[in-house]
DNA sequence: TTGTATGCGTTATCAT
DNA sequence: ATGATAACGCATACAA
């Protein structure tokens, strides 16, 4: 490894003096900083974060936190997109990404000592379980933090819209004649409320009348329980006209036993998703959803959490609600 | 941050015999280390893995390398559960996991420099292009290395079992009395190029010819080009019995076409994918298809790669071909 | 069994 | 404009 000092020896200048080339200090001659800089090209020099880290106190180094109970991770595709984007803006911004978790090896460190142990800049969680006292602790640090689809008290977080996502779907089907209308979600967690709060004000703002037969919970990407869900709403003497799912991985299920049963999408019944993951698109029909514009939560999460790692001083939290849009697939009959 | 020092004023010890009592030293009487760790626990230490770092030349650092042309990255599932295993078994063995890039901001890096910057121990190239010069010097340089699904001279490398993959479809078609076998492959990479010899191998060794026309090529996880080489095979004179498709998701487009000709799976025409994805065991009928073991193959990764970063002198390079599964869906009819 | 001294690669302070 | 020196947190060779 090629080092300050080699460089040092190389071109006969000090330590110091080649320290302060490299990072352009204005207190050194423009000739020398070019000679010094060629001879660090030749040698081939790069510098150790780690050391610069120990002195600075800076790593450039971010951590990010995508744990979750059911151990989807990131093979759900809306994490794994929300999670290049982190990596993709964080990189373009000099900074590296690391995964913080519990329990390395045989030390057990909770997630806020992991970030410690790593020297993390700031962390991202973007997906963990907020009742978790270990992702509460490290809310609370000095450590900046920066949430998705969840907010900290006095801390910034990305929130996608999903009051205005219900609402952009319920106002659709309504538009296309629609009134009976069944909605499965996923298990109860704050996103959830949020969705299903939005669908039941969104149809009483538009006069429509839900029977509580119709609001089903099912679990998040899992195609089997909105199947069973789907079974149920068609065994109802009156069945819903257009049926909602958690999200579009699991209107696979539903599609399924729709299909299973004879009915045809969307001339007998109308579906939507959530979500708008790529397999939404190449479905025939395509499947009507909302597209939550993870790139852009991903991205804006890592771009303010390297603006308050950076600007402590002028930085104030913030809550941010993307906005997602509307895909109009080809599963939502026009019944009018 | 409370550091050794802090520890050793506090229980009145020196920092080296902090330092060596946390290591657990044979050379410090058990209860001193008792005394100090107690005094440790209750001071809320932990180490910085950057002071150690620098100090030992080890990280306990992992970089790992996903990087694509086509921009799917961890989005594609098969990466996603790579990833997921290799960041579990590094963690069980107590190293974290940085990614890998080039140019991390303003700095200009290729893989071996980011690599020296992280310091990081050793590095799994799960996903790159290996005609890349960059990887090419990563691979050659010193630095411990594995890489999933391709071989470099003289380092492990991990391989699903693509030879194996194939001849276990083709003779599973086989036994169900399939004989006109089309078979649309991905673009043109080394695994493409076993998948496809292996195809026309066990083709040949079952006695069936397969007319040049039936062996079409597609792009990976793209559903859109096996749509159209599907319509391509439909509009042949003599059309295929059964259909493979480069892997599960391009599959969809496929079906999406079968399904909007009104050709029935499996009653009219049976298809075939590869990876098994979880999509594949939602779809109904359920996907035949040889399921690689991802979570193997980055379990296996990650171990080995940790392996010769811990016992250099005894390591030698291995090339593991890992075997996967077929999932026997309903994709597939007994035409006998 | 414990402590002293040193250095890993870097940057920052203060002289020169 | 440049250099000597110390310090970041830690681990180790060696001395006591």
């Amino acid at each position: 490894m090629v080092t300050i000092t080699d460089i040092a020896k190389a071109c006969g200048y000090s330590r110091a003096t080649v320290s302060k080339a490299l990072n352009g200090a204005p207190d050194v001659k423009k000739e020398t900083i070019e000679r010094i800089r060629e001879c660090a090209r030749e040698l081939g020099y790069h510098p150790n974060a780690a050391a610069r880290a120990l002195k600075v106190g800076r790593s450039y180094n971010l951590g990010v936190i995508f744990s979750d109970s059911t151990g989807v991770g990131l093979t759900h595709e809306y994490f794994s997109r929300i999670f290049e984007s982190i990596k993709a803006e964080a990189e373009r911004l000099g900074y590296d990404i690391t995964f913080i978790s519990q329990n390395l090896g045989t030390m057990s460190m909770d997630y806020l000592e992991h970030t410690r142990y790593r020297s993390c800049d700031g962390v991202v969680i973007a997906s963990a379980d907020f009742h978790d006292p270990a992702i509460i602790r490290l809310g609370e640090s000095k450590i900046p933090t920066v949430t998705l689809d969840y907010t900290f008290d006095s801390r910034t977080a990305i929130l996608s819209d999903n009051i205005r996502g219900m609402d952009t779907l319920v106002r659709y089907v309504y538009g296309k004649g629609h009134r009976r209308i069944a909605f499965i979600h996923g298990e109860m967690t704050s996103v959830t409320q949020k969705r299903l709060a939005s669908f039941k004000k969104s149809c009483m703002e538009l006069g429509i009348r839900i029977p509580p037969e119709y609001i089903r919970e099912a679990v998040y990407h899992d195609p089997r329980s909105s199947g069973l869900e789907t079974r149920a709403l068609l065994e109802l003497p009156e069945q819903p006209t257009c049926i909602f799912y958690p999200d579009d991985f699991s209107y696979i299920g539903g599609m399924n036993e729709l299909e299973r049963q004879g009915i045809q999408v969307p001339s007998q019944i109308s579906t939507v998703g959530y979500d708008g993951i790529h397999l939404s698109e190449v479905l025939r029909p395509r499947l009507t959803t909302y597209r939550q514009n993870a790139e852009r939560m991903g991205a804006e999460a890592a771009r303010l959490l390297i603006e308050e790692i950076e600007h402590p001083d002028t930085w104030l939290p913030q809550q941010i609600t993307v906005e997602g849009t509307l895909l109009e697939g080809g599963t939502v009959a026009d019944i009018d």
